[in-house]
DNA sequence: TTGACATGCAACCAAATAGTTGCCTATAAG
DNA sequence: CTTATAGGCAACTATTTGGTTGCATGTCAA
């Protein structure tokens, strides 16, 4: 699993917008995805197939149609693998913070 | 706080390389960073700047020497508004995606 | 079979990106 | 003051990127 692939995918603002559809819509065709893009058609193929060769989209042909499917395998990963531990120094920082906003504050 | 920026800034793996280092030691000097990698100071300035920029460091002037600092606070903050939404979904979009691999499947 | 629809492929283009080199400024030390 | 050190600035270059247009292919429906 190629984490570089990954974070070059989600650089690009249009295919986090993509992904978000399907977030909210999975399975959607090509067409459906283009819609009220203010893309061509062809701009969003080559986004789609930057997504799938990150793995973060997989495909599936249907007769003329092609259904596109989120994968969030990659971003788990690296979620585990690299924000995770970024995080990890953040969580001490900012219990650290919420004791001094909430005056001490338990929990 | 500007998503794109830190994404864009995440994009590049000797930008994600220069936070790892300052993750091992924090608050090193531009010619720390430098040293060890197959680039010249001016380019290591460049990726800092767009650090900088996305506010995943931050800088302090001591005399002649520039420290660097990681901050987290960015990353956390993807990884709460964007990455944990699709780690959610990961259940429902397999058993999606599994749907229609197998023709059909009950559920 | 004919036409319409969904997608694929390739060439081309402009702008952004990652990197370089060369020179300048500021601070510390002898 | 002079020199070495740490860093800043600007111009230039090659490559990558995001996008376009034009045409080709494949599939469904009449």
């Amino acid at each position: 699993m190629n984490d570089d692939a990954v974070f070059r995918a989600l650089a690009d603002a249009s295919r986090r917008q993509l992904l978000d559809r399907l977030y909210e819509q999975n399975g959607q065709t090509l067409g459906e995805l283009c819609q009220g893009l203010e893309m061509t058609r062809q701009a969003v193929t080559k986004h789609l197939v930057i997504l799938e060769e990150a793995n973060l989209v997989s495909v599936q042909r249907q007769g003329r149609e092609k259904l596109h499917f989120i994968n969030p395998v990659p971003i788990n990963h690296i979620a585990e693998r690299w924000i995770n531990k970024f995080e990890r120094r953040q969580l001490s920082a900012l219990s650290a913070l919420k004791k001094v906003l909430e005056g001490d504050g338990g929990q």
